[in-house]
RNA sequence: GGAGAGGUGCCUGAGUGGCCGAAAGGGACGGUUUGCUAAACCGUUGUAUUCGAAAGGGUACCGAGGGUUCGAAUCCCUCCCUCUCCGCCA
């Protein structure tokens, strides 16, 4: 959520950045934003001042009364329900305006940071960087949910059979990697000097709209109506609302926790030969690492960031390209996300394993999570997360690009972790 | 699932109608003392919002929301949450 101070001192600013991000009514939702605001202050000012002459004359009721001054007392009584009837009905007003401002401004997305490219759609995108060969398959190579049954290491039918599309069953060296992986990210997460969380994989509705799910994306989340819960659809949630109502010391900055989990997503809306295979599913597991960050040095942080996935990357030994989301593509609260996406040889497809961003204050401001700064105030934080990495998609790249005639080749890195080289 | 207890500031905890934004202790921070550490002593120590150049002032907040009252942390109602015991279970 936007600071209205900060949009009462920079309107122009906020709209045209709005505008980036191809914010429909960025105009109008401005304007609409700055009128209430004004008259909800200057009604709020009346409200105050009514109350002031309240309490003063209970005070001086009070007063009288220890002293037995009855007749007085009950003078000064009988002035208080006209004070209290015209301010009834200024809070009345008062609070439709707070809901009304309130409602605006929840439905605005953050602003776009300086270097997001102007753009809708995900063509748009910037490359940044690219790192590796898209490498050459024999003759007779094949998709990943092909290797997957051929090898009996990803079961579709028997996920179908027992939940559903979307929540693929991991068996033999399939469910091996799986492991591997999260330990291999793990490990490498600790040794850049992340803490490692394991957190509940259900939130509440308070944790969903700190770090902004809701009410933006209620559909998109798994909602266990008895108990009132939701499925995390990224360990962000959970890990970034443990810093939900925080006052953090400056000193501590950056917080840098990291945590596996599942993560579930409803996916509503998609079908066809995007959800082929384990290119989008229901149930994932994924990596991520996340920061609490001093303002000054967040987009220091976020590079921090990238260079930690890349580093992933490279060492599992995978070809991949880093996009800069332009304003269009970006999520709701991002102020700037980098895309990691390796090249996936047999479907020839560049496919999304890392999202990357800074939110700036924009989740700190829901969650407040602040710290005290040098002049001895409470400022908002930024927070960072990055995918660091989502599993399904390098699987799917790492069977298609590194199969054989004689098998699937893993990355030498993996190898400790997996007690084989060789899916055969 | 059954029964009970409770939600107060960074923490513990007092507070049953006005003098309570809130005792006391602890912690933290600053100072005095000290060769250093400790101890002792003194002081400071909530958030938000608004007016003000500042000093300072107003308003709200004792789980949430309503109500009674001139006046509510305190009384009444509703909801939420936590804890304990019993049962069940990993």
């Amino acid at each position: 959520m936007l600071q209205i101070n900060y949009i009462r001192e920079n309107i122009a600013d906020v709209k045209k950045r709005l505008v980036k991000k191809h914010f429909k009514n960025a105009d109008q939702s401005v304007d609409l934003i700055i009128q209430l605001d004004e008259q909800k202050r200057s009604i709020q000012k009346q409200v105050e001042n009514i109350l002031a002459e309240e309490n003063d004359a209970a005070k001086r009721i009070g007063e009288l009364m220890r002293a037995k001054n009855i007749a007085e007392a009950e003078s000064i009584k009988v002035l208080i329900p006209a004070l209290k009837d015209s301010r009834k009905k200024l809070e009345e007003e008062l609070q439709k305006l707070e809901e009304e401002l309130y409602n605006i401004l929840i439905t605005l997305p953050n602003l776009p940071h300086e270097s997001v490219p102007e753009g809708r759609t995900p063509e748009e995108n910037v490359n940044v960087y690219h790192h590796g060969e898209i490498p050459t398959l024999y003759d007779g190579a094949i998709p990943h949910w092909d290797i997957a049954a051929k090898y009996d290491i990803i079961d579709f039918e028997l996920g179908n059979k027992i939940a559903g599309a979307g929540f693929p069953v991991y068996k033999g060296k399939g469910a091996r990697l799986q492991r591997a992986l999260i330990n291999f990210f793990l490990d490498e997460a600790i040794k850049s000097g992340y803490k490692e969380i394991m957190p509940p994989i259900v939130v509440n509705e308070a944790s969903g709209f700190g770090t902004g799910q809701l009410p933006d994306k209620e559909g998109q989340m798994y909602h266990i109506g008895i108990d009132d819960l939701y499925l995390i659809p990224t360990a962000e949630v959970p890990i970034t609302n443990l810093y939900r109502d925080v006052i953090v010391k400056e000193e501590e900055l950056p917080i840098k926790n990291a945590g596996y989990t599942s993560c579930f997503r409803r996916e509503a809306g998609s079908y066809g030969a995007h959800v082929r295979g384990l290119n989008r599913l229901h149930q994932f597991e994924k990596v991520e690492i996340v920061q609490i960050a001093h303002p000054d040095k967040s987009y220091q942080i976020l590079d921090e960031m990238i260079a930690h996935v890349k580093g992933l990357l490279e060492k599992l030994e995978l070809p991949y390209r880093v996009l800069r989301l332009c304003g269009g593509d970006m999520s709701f609260a991002s102020a700037l996300t980098y895309d990691f996406e390796t090249y996936c040889a047999a479907q020839q497809k560049w496919l999304e394993v890392s999202s990357t961003s800074n939110f700036e204050s924009f989740q700190a401001n829901r969650l407040k999570c602040r710290f005290k700064n040098k002049e001895g105030k409470n400022q908002l934080v930024h927070t960072l997360n990055g995918s660091a990495i989502a599993l399904p998609r390098i699987v799917a790249t790492l069977l298609e690009n590194n199969q054989t005639p004689e098998g699937i080749k893993m990355p030498k890195v993996l190898h400790p972790y997996l007690g084989f080289e060789m899916i055969d």
